[in-house]
DNA sequence: GATTTCAGTGCACGCTTGTTCACTGACCAG
DNA sequence: CTGGTCAGTGAACAAGCGTGCACTGAAATC
């Protein structure tokens, strides 16, 4: 009952002989113990998946895991870096979206929506880490989120120039648009595990919702 | 932290051995069962506390667990109810606020900063597990938060009586408003355990936001 | 007073966990 | 060819886990 996987993506290694380095095979387990920890990460939350579950499902025994990673937090930790990729490129898609195309929000959604399609296992980690239970990966994603908000902030600010917002509320208006993309994250991914059917009805609400932000915005007049 | 437990305070089970009824002495246990994870669940996620566990805290035998509780996702799910007592009350209060006061949304604010304040072992818990491990009780958070938006869909569409909103739209806004106060909840809980005076700030700001989704309503027009 | 109920006990079981340790043997540099 | 490096092995450990079972004894019911 593994985890439904988009098709050409890294499959999981199967045990390979001949083939390659020594530096070589080491990081493709490396890269494995990484991949599987994501299948796991599907239903669980990391503080409940064992060292040696990871190691059994990796293919090795549980003692060469620490030739890897000092203990699973250690992976953990490594985990968010490489969940967050996506995340980022969602950014620079978005960005690059908004120079070409008309419909800044709709585009956006789209590509929302076309990250957590297509890596939902990295969403929901991070999702259920977000307020999980290891510390530092927690810390980790707070920074990146922050980062996001700070980016949205920067756009906001050229889209109202001349309309005097303060910095303070192109923030708060950028954290609302963070929170309700980030509920719809939630949204779609319960969703999608359920009744994959629902999954445009609630990009439709997304989009109504950053929609409405922003008519609230043309109506807003920031106070000194 | 650490709970604030007194030394050699621990209570057991037949500690109040003369004391009432049998039906009373059950019902106080299974009460001990719930606080003693309440005060296992602040720093850790429900998945991670073991049955065990949780009746050594309480005094009892792990066995006698399952006079009051089938396994401790049962125990969570009640724990869920048990957390959304205070949700509740806000949501009664601030119905309350708005027959009494005229100021809507900075009543609401600082109810929900009141209820936090108050009560933050139950919110951490809502949220820790809203996106956590345990099936069943992320189910229930999801059932509970669907029914708050719900209720205050009802209240959005007597505010907006007379400007034809869909419900459809209504529940747009609501979940955008309930969106903006949970983001709130988690910046409150974390900023209140690192540095406590950030709190009106994040307030604050949560009262712009609702007012900017307000704004935004005002200028908006539901298409059939 | 006799009988039933049942919250809590105590032991035992089979299993999983993280971590230690000495080891093997394929790779790679000299 | 020789010797070192080191990813991966396999046995062993102490501890903790969930759960089954026969039990005790006080309270509730008759």
């Amino acid at each position: 009952m593994s985890g439904s996987r988009p098709p050409g993506e890294r499959e999981t290694a199967h045990a390979d002989r001949e083939t390659h380095s020594r530096a070589e095979r080491k990081e493709r387990t490396r890269q494995r113990l990484l991949d599987v920890t994501f299948r796991l990460i599907g239903d669980r939350s990391l503080a409940s998946i064992s060292l040696r579950e990871v190691a059994r499902e990796a293919g090795i025994v549980p003692t060469a895991f620490y030739r890897h990673y000092a203990s699973m937090d250690a992976l953990g930790v490594e985990l968010v870096d490489e969940s967050m990729r996506p995340l980022r490129q969602m950014i620079r898609d978005a960005r690059r979206g908004r120079v070409v195309h008309g419909d800044i929000i709709a585009d956006t959604v789209k590509i929302l929506a076309k990250q957590v399609r297509e890596h939902p296992d990295q969403f929901w980690f991070l999702t259920r880490e977000r307020s999980g239970g290891v510390d530092a990966v927690r810390r980790a994603i707070a920074t990146e989120l922050r980062l996001f908000t700070s980016d949205l902030t920067v756009d906001l600010a050229r889209l109202t120039a001349g309309y005097d917002w303060s910095t303070d509320d192109l923030e708060m208006a950028a954290g609302l648009m963070v929170s309700a993309m980030l509920s719809t994250v939630v949204d779609l991914l319960e969703s999608d595990a359920r009744h994959p059917e629902d999954a445009s009805a609630l990009l439709d609400r997304a989009e109504r919702q950053l929609r409405l932000i922003a008519l609230g915005m043309g109506a807003w007049r920031s106070k000194p």
